[in-house]
DNA sequence: GTGATTCAGTTACTGAGGTTACAGAATAGA
DNA sequence: TCTATTCTGTAACCTCAGTAACTGAATCAC
């Protein structure tokens, strides 16, 4: 339960325009905060899920995981949304798809599965915002979809650091080559190969652990 | 409004079981069947959606469009499915982001979306289906990425004739090696060195527009 | 049947991106 | 300060898949 008052506004702020005020009432009585360290994992493929996690302040993410290690970022979760790929898990018990990771200092609220389907019975505006979740997901899916099969390399990690700036606010990026490589499902060489030509086009400059864009 | 006493059979055998008996009768008032021949494309990329598609028999191709007209298989939507991406797009009078064909001769029945909201709230048999439906959706799109990330395309034409083989019943896939190579955003001439090297293997038959496999 | 069209097979070539290997720069830790 | 570790730059090489070009086989339209 949550009886901090800071905390309560804090809820109130990222996603108590979202519904109403009974359905309030019920996560401050059914909710907790989870502070979770950047580089945390929040969720790992076939772990089961007890809870819905909201980020409210902070960034996830979401990413896939082939069956020998290698990794794909699939899209990121910010102040306000929720892990749709959570809901129906959970509905049917059934185990994670993806990883999920802090990419920063994320503070999450837990809502315990239980209460999912009958607030989906009892409140218009969960089964919007759950709709919406899905809706906006599947198009991020989508986006992704096209990236990896329409796109060279180079301009899929052009739009990588742009909507990593976006994302986090700042024109530093600070992620080493390495990094960037297994979110794109790339390897280490060519991403420092692109990157470079990158800098020598004027678009970027490199530093060590820090990318420094021009523009986004 | 459906009056013929065979269309309504055929209904309840494919969807009756998944709704409640009210929500039955408010479907066979409102819904209207259309048959679609084969080839024959049901939806657009950009088009506006007005009715939400139900497959009653045959099945739909769903694939992406780049913006220079380059396509990607999806998933497919067999009989009793829906095509989850319409819904939400109704809801918000979107357009549809996505390419939808009838692979076969093909039988839909479709529900004006001012419905939808409707009963969104007054059955929870429908809303356990419509989020069924974009969890499975999201789960296939995610095997989709998987596919085109971590696959070579000698794996992916394999899973290809595999799929299709099942999804149609049987194991003579009558395609040219140019729309196998559209579904997979590949060239002919890549697909037929790939089925040629499958034959070499013993894997296939290959005869013209139709390819035999040894087993699903 | 005959010519036109579509489909499939094949060769030669190109290029994006992955791999291996090594070296030097930056940083952390003792 | 000295050493160990991590990160980045670069070169040489390889492989998968795409492209262009041409051929013959199958099928269609008349």
């Amino acid at each position: 339960m949550i009886d901090n008052s800071v905390q309560k506004e804090i809820i109130k702020e990222k996603i108590g325009f979202l519904f109403d005020q009974e359905l309030i009432h019920e996560i401050f009585n059914v909710g907790r905060i989870k502070s979770i360290e950047q580089d945390a994992i929040i969720m790992d493929p076939g772990e089961d899920i007890h809870f819905i996690p909201f980020v409210l302040s902070g960034s996830i993410k979401v990413s896939r995981e082939s069956s020998d290690g290698q990794e794909l970022l699939l899209y990121y979760i910010e102040s306000g949304d929720t892990c749709a790929m959570s809901l129906q898990c959970c509905m049917r018990k059934n185990k994670s798809e993806i990883k999920a990771t802090a990419l920063e200092k994320t503070s999450l609220l837990m809502i315990p599965i239980d209460y999912m389907e009958d607030w989906m019975n009892r409140f218009a505006s969960w089964r919007q915002y759950i709709l919406e979740s899905y809706h906006t997901r599947m198009i991020e899916l989508i986006e992704t979809i096209d990236a990896i099969a329409f796109m060279r390399l180079d301009e899929r990690l052009e739009k990588y650091l742009k909507d990593q700036a976006k994302l986090m606010g700042k024109l530093e990026i600070h992620h080493t080559h390495q990094q960037i490589a297994e979110d794109l499902h790339s390897s280490r060489v060519v991403i420092s190969r692109l990157l470079k030509q990158m800098e020598v086009k004027g678009m970027i400059k490199l530093k060590r652990n820090c990318i420094i864009l021009d523009s986004i």
